[in-house]
RNA sequence: GGCCCCGUAGCGCAGUUGGUUAGCGCGCCGCCCUGUCACGGCGGAGGUCGCCGGUUCGAGCCCGGUCGGGGUCGCCA
């Protein structure tokens, strides 16, 4: 090694030891005959002390922030007085008596100072040098020891980790695919993976009872904040295994991974349906750390004259202190929920005395009026929002109406952990509302997977799910921490007829079953096992342990808007040479 | 794909009602400084106001378009 020391590591202890230290310089102040410099290395920071003669020596005298360095030297306590209580080494110093400059550097786009804010895009043109930066070099060790956790969980109970390949085939599932073409087979293109489901599945198929994978997914969907075309996930499979046995290891894995950030989670995590998660937050994802839940109108204005409420479903949510709301504010929150493609936002103000204000109120029974604030839950000075319509988009539009209270009321505790499984979501939808959502349905049916077509119907279910899809649950779990979906899973079908069923309910023929997941069938007429796993979304999990609200934290070499990498300037051109011998536009012989 | 916001020096930002030479902080360059720790002092350089077009006597500012970035809804089994 170059050096005898890491910086960060020096205490008062080693005091009178020479030691040879590498790294950058942090900051320089130069006081003309003496000069401090702060090196910093991936262990921390220690004051260097350089007399003049020092600096002359080796061309040291032009020293600039990040230039990379070899100092020997002394370690000695600091003169009375100069100690510096914010840094670790704050104690001791390097008083040099060589210094070598092991690499020059040019003036920096950018300061390497965590006070000093950075916008994103010159962060990521400059990502080695973002990643100098504490906090932005923090998130991606902690990434580190989050993998090394989750490792060490699924180690002791004997899991293989399997890499599967990331050049496979086109499978007509989900998202877009991102494509490769085939050199040898001009015109037939590789997909990327979007998930190893179809692998992992197989491999269960092969006997290996336990499998994981940290393994990297694509998907050529928009991009959202919280999104990347590129992504990992925490892949989990088991054999001969229900519900609660994917269940109760994920919650080993979540707890091993908190535990690093000195969190203990406390197991089991509480359970909700999906049912009740819809019911009472308006999602499947819901934030446990505060309150406000939908509450159920529709029975309250049965016998209502306000032509708004005559609807099939008419739900609430109360804001508290929301009724001193400015005129302005109150009209904000139409355009916002216009925005999310509803009508508006019906609201009733309850004043300070208990009556009732808002273009909504003069049109509500004396009866309503008297009723309505105990039944929705609300107090003197709050405001109550109402959804009126159809059951699933009211309580959508009540279920953001009310994380957006949660966020501007600051009714959220930001500290707190709130962890829960939703379980028991719908098998299928109707493919009207899957269409209508904008969802490409995989089958010709009346009916879509919710999950996919892979998921197996409760055992209650094993009867009816093709006489009445609209009512059959599955072994379907998600878990949810802090309003984020950061796992989801289910029990597979392993058995064929069951599995058939489930392809004609979404009108698969047989032919088409063959196409498209031909490979798959084969294998599980061999013998599959009952199995079910779990997928953790990775990125936000290390997103939600770093404290940093962007995935883009969390990632190496992110990308930003559009799929575009500020750093290698990916995508970029090919030659008219490599386009030729990519087959990118050979047409293939059917067409 | 829809909607909203942003684009001014290397970085982060200000820029009034459209009006003289476009400012501030940090960084950068030069000189000075022997106990600093976001050291300090003096001096200096640095701008295609994203791009194209329009309105105007005059545009960083107003209008149209376009490109880039961010957010949001759609989409993401």
């Amino acid at each position: 090694m170059l050096r005898t020391h890491e910086a960060g590591t020096l205490r008062a202890d080693d005091a009178g030891t020479t030691v040879t230290l590498t790294g950058w310089v942090a900051r320089r102040r130069d006081h003309g005959g003496v000069a401090f410099l702060d090196l910093r290395d991936a262990s921390g920071v220690a004051q260097v002390v350089a007399r003049d003669e020092v600096l002359a020596q080796g061309g040291a005298h032009e020293l600039r922030n990040e230039y990379c360095i070899k100092v020997t030297g002394e370690v000695r306590v600091r003169p009375e007085g100069n100690a510096n209580r914010d840094l670790p080494t704050g104690e001791i110093e390097v008083v040099a008596d060589q210094l070598e400059v092991l690499s020059a550097s040019a003036p920096l786009p950018f300061q390497i100072d965590e006070r000093v804010t950075v916008g994103e895009e010159a962060r990521l043109k400059y990502r080695y040098l973002d990643l100098r930066r504490p906090a932005p070099g923090a998130a991606i060790r902690l990434r580190s020891k989050v993998n090394q956790a989750a490792r060490t969980v699924l180690a002791e109970r004997d899991f293989v980790e399997i890499e599967t390949p990331t050049l496979t085939r086109s499978t007509p599932e989900g998202a877009r695919d991102f494509l490769v073409p085939a050199r040898l087979q001009p015109g037939s293109w590789y997909a990327l993976p979007q998930s190893p489901q179809l692998f992992k599945q197989l491999l269960m198929v092969a006997g290996m009872e336990r499998y994981y994978q940290i393994a990297r997914c694509y998907r050529d969907e928009d991009f959202r904040a919280d999104r990347q075309p590129e992504f990992t996930q925490l892949d989990i499979e088991m054999s001969f295994v229900e519900q609660d046995d994917v269940i109760e290891l994920g919650e080993a894995v979540a707890a091993a991974v908190w535990r690093l950030i000195g969190v203990e989670l406390p197991t089991p995590f509480p359970r909700l349906t999906y049912a009740e998660a819809m019911e009472r937050f308006g999602t499947d994802k819901p934030d446990l750390r505060f309150g406000q839940e939908l509450v159920e109108c529709t029975e309250f204005f049965k016998d209502t004259t306000f032509r708004v409420f005559q609807a099939p479903y008419v739900g609430a949510v109360v804001m508290p202190g929301g009724a001193s709301q400015p005129r302005k504010q109150l009209d904000a929150w139409q355009e916002w929920a216009k925005q999310r493609g509803a009508k508006g936002l019906a609201y009733v103000l309850v004043g300070d005395d208990g009556t009732l204000g808002g273009p909504v109120a003069k049109n509500l029974t004396d009866i309503e009026r008297q009723g309505l604030a105990g039944h929705v839950g609300a107090q003197p000075g709050d405001c109550i929002f109402f959804a009126a319509g159809p059951v699933k988009a009211s309580r959508s539009l009540l279920g953001a109406a009310r994380l957006e209270i949660g966020h501007r009321g600051e009714l959220i505790d930001e500290s707190a952990w709130s962890f829960l499984w939703v379980l028991d979501a719908p098998l299928f939808e109707p493919t009207t509302e899957a269409e209508a959502s904008g969802d490409v349905a995989v089958g010709s049916g009346a009916w879509t997977a919710v999950h996919h077509a892979f998921t197996s119907p409760k055992a209650e279910f094993l009867d009816t799910f093709d006489t009445d899809p609209g009512s059959a649950l599955a072994y379907a779990y998600d878990m949810v921490c802090n309003g984020n979906e950061i796992g989801g899973g289910s029990i597979r079908i392993h058995r064929e007829d069951i599995q058939q069923r489930v392809f004609s309910v979404m009108g698969l023929t047989e032919e088409e079953q063959r196409e498209k997941f031909g490979f798959l069938l084969d294998a599980f007429a061999f013998g599959a096992p009952p199995h079910g796993g779990i997928a953790f979304g990775w990125d936000r999990i290390c997103a939600l342990l770093s404290g940093t609200d962007s995935i883009r934290d969390v990632i190496a070499f992110p990308k930003s808007g559009g799929g575009f990498d500020p750093l290698t300037e990916a995508p970029a051109p090919i030659t008219p040479q490599q386009r030729k011998e990519a087959g990118v536009d050979a047409i293939p012989p059917s067409s």
